[in-house]
DNA sequence: ATTGATAATTGGTCGGACCACTCGACCAAT
DNA sequence: ATTGGTCGAGTGGTCCGACCAATTATCAAT
């Protein structure tokens, strides 16, 4: 099966002004609107897609806070550069047009995260506090090594409020979402499970001692760890390393 | 008759249905919805705030697309937890709320931007191309120093492309976004103008020569002028050096 | 050529209607 | 008592037609 399979949604694929927005979003990435280009009229476009005008309009109200199109009032709808004013939101629809996850993209997404998190992991050894501590551990020992997968994300969101940093708490999310799609692979393999879970160990160790250095270098360790399987995943299941296309 | 005190103030009337998302933002965000938490029924909360049904449905697509709302067909809207759900475009708004961008989250924000940005550049300076490095000289050698905000804005834009990760292009729009609104203000001095000129010159050559640890060096040093000419430009108009508050 | 009023165009909001989905109450079969 | 199915109330999704509000194009008056 693809990577794409689990991400779709348990058949609720029924609002139609979603269908417009991958529509909308592909053609624009795609280049078929150029930047500054200025749509049809409202009435027109809801006209050819054959649906309601209000229907199209809240496509247009989630593509306006992508950054994707400007809609003036009195003058119309222009498409923007989503090179220069796309957001993440927009970026993770992107991920998503294709069945696949780009190998580009996904390389892309692995190198930021080997960048910010270790750095922030660092911090926040240093500034966390008794409570975010003691959360820590209950996550860290508790039983089993089901549910890894929620585990490890509530690890990262835990570090990134302990490190005080509002930004890196919503950067993060955009982190989790990817991984609450697709990291399901890499938490079936049992020996990944055992991975995390003494990454989680250990750097509960480190936030202990408040040791930033230490805590820099588990979590560097674990994002080489896990960027190594999914490499080898894509290998394996496309018979390619990831590279750039485009 | 719904609109009559809005009327009264035509030139700060915006959009009614981002007045609403808004208002929620700010209501959600000061906790007057919980997590989970279940908000009434469209048709009751448009009869509440005496806007028309569609009007409130085009600002919860927004509410949705930033990660603050769940809408179910046939259920309900449920309130979602921000701090795990939301995304930078919901981080931009927050930040907006205030009349003064809050001191914390400046300085957050400026600290992501020191541990990224360089190490971006570094990447870039030994990827990047004969036609990037001609882009980055036309701006950097470009007569005059009016426009230095648009200018410095295009070559972060640039050393994002030259860098070759796709993300790192997105992520970048959230800085611009907002350095677009309050960079005016930094680059009103003359002074800093010949600094970002400077750092404009300083990058083509690492570009040129091929040099990663000169150009993540510059671009280090760069970061940490505008900061601390951000921080003391705070500190001289509200009376402290930005700290975090919560 | 400039100005100012006017019309045309376009997005924004409105009110009401019906469709599609979810959930819980209820009932029948086991 | 449990299971499974039916059905109705409630809720979001879509549609329709109309009018309001802002922008732009047009053209007459100066």
């Amino acid at each position: 099966m693809t990577l794409a399979a689990k991400k779709l949604d348990p058949v609720t694929r029924s609002r139609l002004h979603e269908e417009i927005v991958s529509q909308m979003i592909g053609r624009i990435v795609a280049g078929r609107f150029r930047p500054g280009e200025r749509l049809s009229a409202e009435r027109e476009i809801a006209a050819n897609l054959h649906v309601n005008r209000a229907t199209l309009r809240e496509a247009l109200k989630k593509l306006e806070v992508m950054g994707l199109v400007e809609i003036r009032h009195g003058d119309g709808i222009y498409v923007k550069n989503y090179l220069e004013s796309g957001n993440l939101e927009l970026f993770k629809e992107i991920v998503y047009l294709d069945e696949v996850f780009d190998p580009g993209i996904l390389a892309d997404t692995l190198a930021i995260r080997k960048i910010l998190v270790p750095e922030m992991a660092s911090r926040a050894a240093e500034s966390r506090t008794d409570g975010q501590l003691e959360e820590l551990k209950a996550i860290a020992f508790a039983e089993g090594d089901d549910d890894m997968l929620e585990r490890d994300l509530r690890v990262h969101h835990l570090v990134a409020r302990a490190s005080g940093n509002m930004l890196y708490i919503f950067i993060l999310n955009f982190f989790n979402q990817l991984f609450r799609d697709y990291g399901y692979l890499y938490f079936s393999d049992a020996k990944n499970r055992g991975r995390s879970a003494r990454f989680h160990r250990e750097l509960y160790e480190a936030f202990r001692a408040k040791q930033p250095a230490k805590a820099r270098k588990i979590m560097a360790d674990v994002l080489v760890y896990t960027e190594g399987k999914i490499f080898a995943f894509y290998k394996n299941n496309y018979g390619a390393r990831p590279a750039k296309r485009r």
